[in-house]
DNA sequence: TTCCAGGGGTAGA
DNA sequence: TCTACCCATGGA
């Protein structure tokens, strides 16, 4: 048994605050995201391109530290994949600066972009976030988080590639316990793996006809799964409304009474294209005292 | 047992 | 575009 090879390695980028962007939004429960017992580090294991499996703590202080362990010495393209992976998930290279100015004339949002707070955790590939986000639908939460950490299982701890859940036998879709969306989840698996379709392209045009028509082609993806897998590739100009958001919603704005989900949308109208934005960091900054 | 959970597909109007 | 009905699963 040969020991791991350790790494360390830095990244720049603008100002973040990492306690928001880890649990301001649910995929740090998701396995194989984790956080660490203080709350300031993300850990996740990683298959690179090459193979090479690590494991990732990512902090900050003044900027993005990323330590790791890896089974082999990482290779320069290793080391790049490593930050380009980092990067993507602390969307380091979202311009963010219209919606921290849209936040100074609001009382609550006022200290969201005092703190440089905005940015939400993702996957390191589109494809599993659009996993993931099947796995949020129409079941509860602590369903979701067994069915992804069941499908971390089939990867050996690591996410499963979308060539090894497309070779998953039926036999093994059934421990995922995932009911009706399994199918969902095999089917869209293969269409990545044969190439038939390539979510990485639509980080170059989040906001793309094109996007959204492929968004929308697969399988378990409705409207509130399409606006949550548009979010994730950084456009916020649609709330996708769930269960969950509507009731905060409504507790919040509406006393607690009957509203559509028109009137709901209604209220976050004013913040244009940042509208997701607007009303996630609202619900956090009202909540959480670590924005202060 | 029934109902609901960070809904969605399909058929029919 | 809207509605009715069905869908697997886990927890309350």
């Amino acid at each position: 048994m040969t020991q791991p090879a350790r790494f360390r390695l830095s990244i720049k980028g603008p100002p973040i605050h990492l306690e928001s962007l880890l649990f301001g939004h649910g995929w740090i429960f998701l396995a194989p995201h984790r956080a660490s017992e203080n709350r300031d580090t993300l850990e996740r294991p990683l298959t690179l391109a090459s193979g090479n499996r690590v494991d990732l703590r990512v902090s900050y202080a003044s900027q993005v530290n990323v330590q790791g362990t890896s089974a082999r010495p990482l290779s320069s393209a290793d080391r790049s994949e490593v930050r380009r992976a980092c990067r993507t998930m602390l969307r380091l290279d979202e311009d963010l600066s219209e919606f921290h100015r849209l936040c100074a004339g609001d009382p609550v949002l006022r200290k969201v972009a005092r703190r440089s707070c905005g940015r939400l955790l993702r996957s390191p590939t589109v494809f599993e976030d659009v996993v993931k986000t099947i796995c949020t639908t129409n079941c509860s939460w602590g369903n979701t988080k067994l069915m992804v950490t069941r499908l971390c299982e089939l990867g050996d701890g690591h996410f499963p590639s979308p060539e090894a859940l497309a070779e998953c036998t039926a036999r093994q879709l059934k421990l995922l316990r995932a009911g009706y969306r399994a199918a969902y989840l095999a089917e869209f698996a293969q269409r990545v793996a044969s190439g038939t379709l390539d979510p990485e392209s639509w980080r170059a045009d989040p906001g793309g006809e094109n996007t959204l028509a492929e968004i929308r082609s697969i399988k378990g993806v409705g409207n509130y799964a399409a606006g949550h897998i548009l979010m994730l590739l950084g456009r916020y100009d649609t709330i996708p409304l769930d269960s969950e958001s509507r009731t905060w919603i409504r507790k919040t704005y509406f006393r607690g009474r009957k509203a559509s989900d028109k009137q709901l949308l209604a209220r976050y109208e004013p913040h244009g294209r940042w509208k997701f934005l607007a009303y996630k960091f609202d619900r956090i900054a009202r909540r959480e005292n670590y924005i202060n």
